[in-house]
DNA sequence: TATATTTGTAGTAAATTTACAACCAAATGC
DNA sequence: GCATTTGGTTGTAAATTTACTACAAATATA
């Protein structure tokens, strides 16, 4: 693993000298790289031997241990770090910070993704009579945006914001219906409850959430995102990208699936928004 | 460049024993990397300051700068690009695509952001007697996700998805109101009609949109993104993905202005929704 | 107050670099 | 044709920098 992101991870569990000399790697980690054991324990206000012992933490044999695996992770320009966001950040510090998160989460996300299940969900949605999607919460917003999506596929799909109007849908599923579920933790009790209706009825039910949850639990397939989420700020942000970029993929097999003719018909179902736009200059 | 390639390319300007070092070290770099300068010259049967020397023709500082490069070298990785998807690609292909094009996509709207921009946004929506997010289309679902976000913060803020609640709510605007629009292009009739009419009414018109575009030019204030769209699907992807982490960003700035106390409030609202939760195993 | 954890000091071992001398080969002068 | 010079290459040894270990002081924790 990249090892900046080793160290933004582990920062909890480091010691308050160590988490100095984290800070300083963190904000600077091309000066790191160029710097003696003598120099960065200056830079951070720690003594050498604390230095050591954080590279010791890391899992590396020592600091010139730590500057190679440094080194490696800085090799493709600067990579992308979850760092979290602080008390005093200036808004060019957590504008950095959260595009950088995002980006760091979208690549353990992409690394957790079974491709497999994609393909497989895929099938389950171009073979589907009716598609429905469901979240509470943040999720909502993303199930939104699925129905969205697949509405210009000319497919018969649904979403619901109202919980009975989820649960009659749920009701009135039959076979050849898939439902789509998304939650982040896979806790939410309202969906576990759908995801048992629509089972009842006979639904393919797909869930988008946590591996071993209670609702991946319900569910004919799961498509489980591991993506590491701030909970400083108590807000979901990077699950709810990951889930995004997941219906992304999706809606993309789908039209790959459907063939190029389809894809002539989503140009015009595009073409066909141009009245409600102005024109380009 | 690469450093390996480099090597092999000047291996003819080399002395002889500096070749003999170039040999062992493109027989086997991973464990050039792991050996002192001492083993180094050993193993090429050559003296420590040869190997010093070496170093020094290929441009680096010394024998450990050299250990830098040759280890960034050997770091495999390829740097996030815009790939399209194509015709015939597996699903292993279209899934590492579009993690990968997303990523690059936000790289690019993270450089094209106007810090300062922002926190005036962020000024506004803290000083906001009521804020209103609206979006047609893919953006509907980026409005819906700010609703989330700010909802929790106990801030009068409301979403309509329907064109004629939208309309009454921007027309019941009053000074001190903040609505913001998020549309792509900027060029959707209904959103600059919108515009339109909050601005009438005294309200702060914040767009996320496109810079110069019909939108932009009804607006107070702009954020623009700047986002490489994959045309080829027919599908706004990156944007509303970019459009997101944008609302992220005016959430955490909203909560970071508004002080420690807040968002110990935070914390209490997202522990009222445990109720509705499984507990955690 | 006792104990564990963290941190720093000082000394040591190792590694890298420098300075210099020996060597070799080609070129020049005698 | 042989000695001498010159330029470059290589290795030895010393100097310097660097990293690490052991232990003691300081701090936090029970």
């Amino acid at each position: 693993m990249n090892i900046l992101e080793k160290i933004a991870q582990q920062k909890g569990a480091f010691s308050k000298s160590e988490r100095k000399v984290a800070e300083i790697i963190l904000a600077n980690p091309q000066t790191a790289i160029h710097s003696s054991i003598a120099t960065l324990a200056k830079m951070s206000d720690v003594s050498e031997p604390t230095v050591n012992r954080f590279c010791r933490r890391l899992d590396t044999k020592g600091y010139p241990d730590f500057k190679l695996h440094l080194a490696q992770s800085l090799a493709n320009g600067t990579p992308y770090v979850n760092r979290h966001v602080e008390e005093h950040d200036t808004p060019e510090e957590y504008t950095k910070k959260i595009f950088e998160s995002t980006m760091a989460a979208l690549e353990v996300a992409r690394q957790s993704v079974d491709v497999h299940a994609v393909n497989r969900v895929v099938d389950l949605l171009t073979q589907a009579k009716k598609i429905s999607f469901f979240g509470m919460g943040a999720s909502a917003s993303v199930a939104h945006d699925a129905l969205n999506k697949f509405f210009r596929f000319n497919v018969p799909v649904s979403y619901f914001e109202d919980i009975l109007m989820q649960r009659m849908s749920c009701m009135n599923c039959t076979e050849g219906d898939v439902v789509v579920l998304i939650s982040h933790t896979g806790r939410t009790k309202s969906l576990v409850e759908l995801a048992q209706l629509a089972k009842a009825n006979d639904a393919t039910v797909v869930g988008i959430t946590a591996l071993n949850s209670p609702l991946a639990n319900e569910c004919s397939l799961v498509l489980s995102l591991e993506v590491p989420e701030d909970t400083d700020m108590y807000m979901p942000m990077a699950s709810r990208i990951a889930q995004l970029t997941l219906i992304d993929i999706l809606a993309t097999g789908f039209t790959l699936r459907r063939g190029s003719k389809f894809r002539e018909n989503l140009k015009r179902v595009k073409d066909s928004l141009r009245d409600s736009r102005f024109d380009k200059r």
